[in-house]
DNA sequence: CTATCTATACCAACCGGTCAGTATAGGTTA
DNA sequence: TAACCTATACTGACCGGTTGGTATAGATAG
């Protein structure tokens, strides 16, 4: 028979609390309301992680790995498509538009906001997942803008650490104001003006 | 003895809360931890509040009237301080710069995206007065973009109620990261590179 | 007299977490 | 080939504590 041994529960525990704390937040998203979203006993989720919080951690480590690797993969092919530094940096704005615009989730959000606005509730590591995530951002984006910026001189002098934490904001700005309003498309409008500040700011 | 006439029970109750909240959350911030707090009784709360979540309304609704008038105050300033459509607004959103300078608060935060990142535990009326204020301040800002488009045309075609939104994405995503990592800079930082664009935008 | 409380006690529901036990698959040994 | 052992992945009952909320009796102050 189809032995179900690949029964990745775990995972399945982690996607459900992902779903229900982005709508509820993390403190109303209790034990039990996962499990029965994911249709499995108490033990089974103590057995799978030794705490609640011992969860959130896993669930925030899991979210800064997929979010920094798909930041490598975009930016990949964004280089691919661009040797230019400036349009490079733009193609790849332009690759995340592509991918909130295909965006179906009726409630979206970012597990980093979140846990954020309940930062009280967890552990340092939490915490310290959060600004690690936030300062790679910072410095990848930083780097490619003074590429960009040895290339195409920017028209008014500027802080490029600043500029590369705007994009950071942007998302989650958009978040909020997306969700508030319930329009999804505010997501790309905001990359776009981003991007058409970048453009304007090293006269692309 | 000194008996607390100077009640104001309420006011105070509606602070402690939005401290509360602004670090834990909501759902976290119980009814107990909000009156210990205060320093008064379980009766004290309920006799000014019918439910927790009629607190929130409350709470909700004052921040909005409060967020409101100083968007109405500073917009007044502005015109005084200049009669230029344009330049009033950057002279706006300097105010809002000067403001966030002066803050002290050692965890800052918006009480609109908290609720928004607990948006399951909250009825309509709370969730509309999120989307009211969203929607309030794009008005506002788009109209007086709209102003300084006619003055200034601007040097690319550009939507004025998606840029007016951006001021708000900027706000609330300032608020993420200033707080993730803890550099409440941030702020200020962002809202100059918000006017910037826009300076480019309309070519001051 | 009314508004604004304090103090104490209580409730049902729910909370995170524990525990003993079960089912099953795959070795290892005699 | 049967007996035994181990590891993994659970079930379901249960625990003490906390939650939002209620009730009631009385104090204080204008």
């Amino acid at each position: 028979m189809a032995t179900r041994t690949r029964t990745n529960t775990r995972e399945r525990i982690l996607e459900t609390a992902e779903r229900l704390i982005l709508t509820n937040g993390y403190a109303a998203t209790s034990v039990d309301r996962i499990i029965t979203g994911v249709g499995i006993t108490k033990g089974a989720f103590f057995y799978h992680f030794k705490t609640k919080n011992d969860m959130a951690r896993a669930l925030i480590r899991h979210y800064a790995d997929l979010d920094l690797a798909r930041l490598d993969e975009y930016a990949t092919r964004a280089w691919a498509l661009s040797s230019d530094p400036l349009q490079s940096l733009l193609v790849f704005i332009g690759l995340y538009q592509e991918m909130v615009a295909g965006m179906t989730d009726e409630n979206p959000g970012c597990l980093f906001a979140s846990f954020c606005y309940e930062s009280g509730q967890f552990d340092d590591e939490v915490l310290q997942t959060l600004d690690d995530v936030i300062i790679a951002w910072r410095e990848r984006i930083a780097d490619w803008l003074r590429e960009a910026a040895a290339a195409h001189p920017p028209v008014r002098p500027v802080d490029l650490d600043s500029l590369a934490d705007m994009l950071t904001v942007v998302f989650e700005g958009a978040f909020v104001v997306a969700r508030s309003t319930r329009s999804p498309g505010v997501f790309a409008e905001q990359l776009q003006h981003y991007r058409q500040y970048l453009e304007l700011l090293f006269d692309a």
